[in-house]
RNA sequence: GGCUCAGUGGUGGAAUUGGCAUACACGCGACACUUAAAAUGUCGUGUCCUUACGGACUUGUGGGUUCGACUCCCACCUGAGCCACCA
């Protein structure tokens, strides 16, 4: 037998499975299906690095161990392909983007047939493909005829270095993720999709039992929606006397409406606070008297960048609102109104009330405006605190040390009401359904909901993405407009599923037409809706994209009435083509629709989807997000997308930081293959750690696999040469204990890869061949099963030492021939006997009060009279009772016995 | 500041329900093979005391519960990730 020389047999095995098609994934099979779901790659110009693989190398594994328990897999792989660095470096290098995507794509594509991933070839998506894309047009299509997607004209991230608009989650404290410069906030028409209808299903199926996710991701889920629940609450706002001439403000706009969770608090409101953006302040331009100071405030804060506004440190600052007031309604107290940048105008109402005695921010910011203290909630256990903060303060000579922080600090709980007027001595919770009951039935405050989530800005005015599927036609826009009063939009729109028939019952304009009067879809036969090549792909830096300079490709025909109309030129972010593409690898060519009712039905939901998790609350949330709408339209037959997810730990440099071009520190697997094989790789990567946690790569990890692998080729030899097999009435030694670790083995490497412990998978593995190379001869049959067992991991010399076995049994029986001339991966995964997992003999670890003292080999079944007598009999036991009275025995079968000397206060 | 998770040899890490701490591997040391080195093999390898036999200590720190704690409880320290003036 030859030297083990890895690269050869893999090169070997990899162009015999491309051949045989055995990996080939059926539809509508007999078998159980099982869809393995890696998060697919955007392929950059560097290539995959080892990071990439160690998830891929996982969902390898478990789809090669569920194919041989008899599963029909899906396990494809795509290119997430749109995106910013393409483009940027097609405008560097005056190469089209689907050029350099395509050189990219198959240096990727190589790297993954390298390792020796089945990945179903013939299902490959790529996002940028017109025939991909056509379907990520017609789900946003699908969403503006039902009034989910609307122009917007409210300010948005925008990236001045990046020259495009951002998502709220595509941010990075404050700065744009890609390129860490700070965005500026800026009022601009974008398309927006009202995520934030979705917010509660997608919080509250986060906790569905059949969503098998790691508390990590779903907290980051929780924590990004955001939902608080609160009340409205009108301030009606109040003139000073002396300026009352001005009296022709509009009855709605004669209350500041506040958010707040924090209703039962509301007596001890001290001023009210708007945020810079608020309309209030534009409102009362006439009647503020120091107008010329707020005006000169908000520009200040206008140009503070959003870190600036946020920054840790930062004192509070604001100005205050003289000439008018506002009345809170529980007390009719009349309170002080002002401005200041520590309010969000994008939160709630972009108004609070503010209770400095229950809210550490208001706290600070009255203490330096010398503001009103008032308390109102005491905790239930310590009523006997001081009535008021000043109080506190007053008895501290105005200093506030820590201590009195935590007291103030600890008002800020649930408690009791004080100084609260008929809600006094109410606890908390009860108090805020008394007072939500009063304001709505006085009609000024209401229950309220709010999300800290967005809807989610989704045009950008870059040239690499999806185009959108519409066309602005001013002819249209007056028939629009016209219709619009008729509809209730809000109303509609939140509740669009009632809508469905809009359409019919009343005009031949959609909903989305409607509600975005001059915008109309294009139809749906004319998609996709194709990217023009162009001259230039820099962005113009105005908001405006470089699509909008191609002139033949922007006026068209309007579809509605044939009128002069002009196309949109933004294109989609890059997360639209990932929303949904895990449906397209079930029907692929499906040119009639986006994907085959049956064949969905058959697949979904997706098994076990691995992936990073930086994109907890991004590509996830939108994938749910669009998941839950083609739910709701009929297109997709379950309510979650992913039924199991796990996250890939990140790998680091050697040198422990994050591996970077720009550290030079990159390992790439190529090198890793070139010097030890795939197989020593795939299982470095498994054995490095546990999977969703971040380790160093050691760049002579993969010798010690490499080593377990010769040494299991050297095994190879021996159980050709002894060819034995195993036999109750063999004479080998130890068989039977043998035996048993085989079983016991493959009940741990079978359970550890379903659960992703694949580093104690391999560690099994290690001690049951560490265990045949112990034996003089190993049995065949033994060696059999731990072949099949490491073929997920190592399939490549799995593969070829199976193979071996054929040439030995060419003169065996015939059915015996057949089965060794069939794949490993033909072979059915091996069972274990639950009989034999147990031990039969075991060490029992004798202790004197806890401690071990020795250990006697005895029966695993051996009695607590039978154990004692043991020993009781041991020398060393014998010392170390030294002639003290046994007080007490603790036994735990087939483990331990404990003899307890000494003096036990109370024997129960 | 909030939430989530973690802290075990020189290193990556194991450890069912509270029941033998340090599995498996890397590294290191000694030896064998070799002219030599690499590779490979054998043995050893938590710390301290002891020539040895053997003993003491040991899972971030301090306390608690228990016959018994890496595991449970309390307080603290350190690190990671996410969110962060969200009213």
């Amino acid at each position: 037998m030859q030297k083990y020389n890895p690269q050869e047999i893999e090169n070997k095995w990899q162009k015999i499975w491309k051949k045989s098609g055995i990996y080939k994934t059926k539809d509508l099979a007999e078998k159980p299906k099982f869809y393995a779901l890696d998060m697919f790659p955007y392929p950059s110009g560097e290539g995959l690095h080892v990071g990439h693989t160690k998830g891929y190398t996982a969902t390898d594994a478990v789809s090669r161990m569920k194919m041989m328990q008899g599963f029909n897999i899906l396990h494809p792989m795509g290119w997430d392909a749109f995106g910013l660095p393409a483009e940027n470096y097609a405008i560097k290098n005056k190469i089209h983007p689907r050029i350099s995507t395509e050189k990219n794509i198959a240096v990727f594509k190589k790297q993954l047939e390298k390792i020796g991933f089945i990945y179903d070839w013939d299902r490959e998506i790529n996002t940028t493909d017109p025939e991909f894309y056509k379907w990520t047009q017609w789900i946003f299509l699908k969403m503006f005829e039902k009034g989910l997607a609307y122009e917007s004209d409210e300010p948005v991230n925008w990236c001045p270095s990046c020259k495009t608009v951002l998502a709220n989650e595509d941010l990075e404290n404050g700065a744009c993720e890609r390129c860490s410069t700070q965005v500026v906030q800026k009022k601009m028409k974008q398309w927006v999709l009202k995520m934030t209808v979705y917010a509660d299903r997608l919080l509250y199926d986060l906790d569905k039992k059949d969503l098998e996710w790691e508390e990590l991701i779903k907290e980051q889920q929780r924590n990004w929606i955001g939902r608080s629940e609160g009340a409205v609450v009108k301030f009606k706002v109040q003139i000073s006397k002396f300026k009352v001439e001005v009296q022709s403000l509009k009855l709605e706009n004669n209350y500041i409406e506040v958010f707040t969770t924090r209703l039962d608090t509301i007596f001890g409101c001290a001023y009210c606070v708007v945020a810079p953006e608020h309309l209030l302040v534009e409102n009362y331009k006439l009647q503020i008297t120091n107008y010329k100071e707020v005006e000169k405030y908000i520009i200040q804060a206008r140009n503070k960048t959003e870190m600036e506004r946020t920054a840790l440190a930062k004192e509070k600052t604001g100005v205050e609102l003289k000439g008018i007031k506002a009345i809170n309604p529980f007390t009719n107290e009349e309170v002080s109104v002002w401005v200041a940048d520590y309010v969000l105008g994008s939160y709630g109402t972009g108004a609070v009330m503010a209770v400095p005695a229950h809210d550490e921010r208001d706290f600070e910011f009255a203490k330096k405006y010398d503001l009103p203290i008032k308390k109102s909630i005491i905790p239930p256990a310590l009523s006997e605190m001081p009535q008021s903060v000043n109080d506190v303060l007053a008895s501290s000579g105005g200093h506030l040390d820590n201590s009195i922080r935590i007291k103030i600090n600890c008002f800020t709980e649930d408690g009791e009401l004080i100084n609260s007027g008929k809600y006094t001595g109410l606890i908390s919770r009860k108090a805020r359904e008394e007072m939500i009951k009063w304001l709505e039935e006085k009609k000024i405050g209401k229950r309220k909901v709010n999300y800290k989530m967005r809807d989610w800005v989704f045009s950008r005015q870059r040239y690499w993405g999806e185009p959108f599927p519409l066309v602005f036609c001013p002819a249209c826009k007056k028939q629009a407009e016209s219709l619009k009063f008729k509809v209730k939009s809000e109303k509609l729109a939140e509740n669009f599923k009632n809508t469905t028939n809009y359409k019919l019952q009343t005009t031949n304009y959609s909903l989305g037409e409607i509600l975005n009067p001059g915008w109309i879809a294009v139809s749906g036969k004319d998609l996709p809706v194709r990217l023009p090549d162009v001259e230039s792909y820099e962005p113009t830096g105005t908001g405006e994209s470089p699509l909008a300079n191609i002139k033949e490709w922007v006026n068209v025909k309007c579809p509605k009435c044939g009128g002069a109309a002009k196309r949109e030129t933004n294109t989609m972010p890059q997360w639209a083509g990932s929303s949904w593409y895990y449906l397209r690898y079930i029907d692929p060519k499906n040119k009639k629709v986006l994907v085959d009712k049956d064949k969905e039905k058959s697949w979904m939901p997706v098994d076990l989807y691995v992936g990073g998790a930086e994109h907890a609350t991004r590509h996830l949330l939108y994938a749910r997000f669009w998941h839950k709408f083609l739910y709701d339209i009929g297109v997709v037959s379950v309510r979650e997308p992913f039924k199991k997810l796990y996250h890939v730990g990140l790998i680091l440099a050697p040198d422990g930081r994050k591996m970077s071009k720009r550290w030079g520190n990159v390992i790439n697997p190529d090198d890793v293959i070139r010097e030890f094989g795939a197989d020593s790789f795939r299982l470095y990567e498994m054995f490095m750690g546990p999977f969703s946690q971040a380790v160093s790569w050691n760049t002579k990890g993969a010798v010690g696999m490499r080593r377990f692998l010769e040494r299991i080729w050297q095994l190879n030899v021996k159980c050709q040469m002894s060819n034995v097999n195993s036999n109750p009435n063999d004479k080998i030694q130890n068989s039977n204990k043998l035996e048993r670790l085989v079983h016991q083995t493959i009940k741990k490497v079978t359970e550890d890869i379903e659960e992703f412990k694949f580093n104690t998978a391999i560690s099994a593995l290690m001690i049951l061949a560490n265990e045949f190379e112990r034996q003089e001869k190993t049995p065949k049959d033994y060696y059999e099963k731990f072949l099949i067992i490491l073929a997920p991991f190592a399939p490549h010399i799995a593969e070829e030492l199976w193979s071996f076995f054929a040439k030995a049994a060419d003169d065996k029986s015939p059915e015996n021939k057949n089965k060794y001339q069939e794949s490993i991966f033909e072979q059915s995964w091996p069972k274990y006997d639950p009989r034999l997992v147990s031990e039969e003999e075991i060490e029992l670890v004798i202790q004197i009060n806890g401690k071990v003292k020795d250990r006697i080999k005895a029966a695993a079944d051996i009695s607590e009279d039978e154990a004692k007598k043991l020993a009781l009999e041991s020398e060393k036991i014998k010392k170390a009772i030294d002639g003290k009275g046994v007080k007490k025995v603790i036994f735990v079968k087939g483990r331990i016995i404990n003899l307890v000397i000494k003096f036990i206060k109370f024997i129960k």
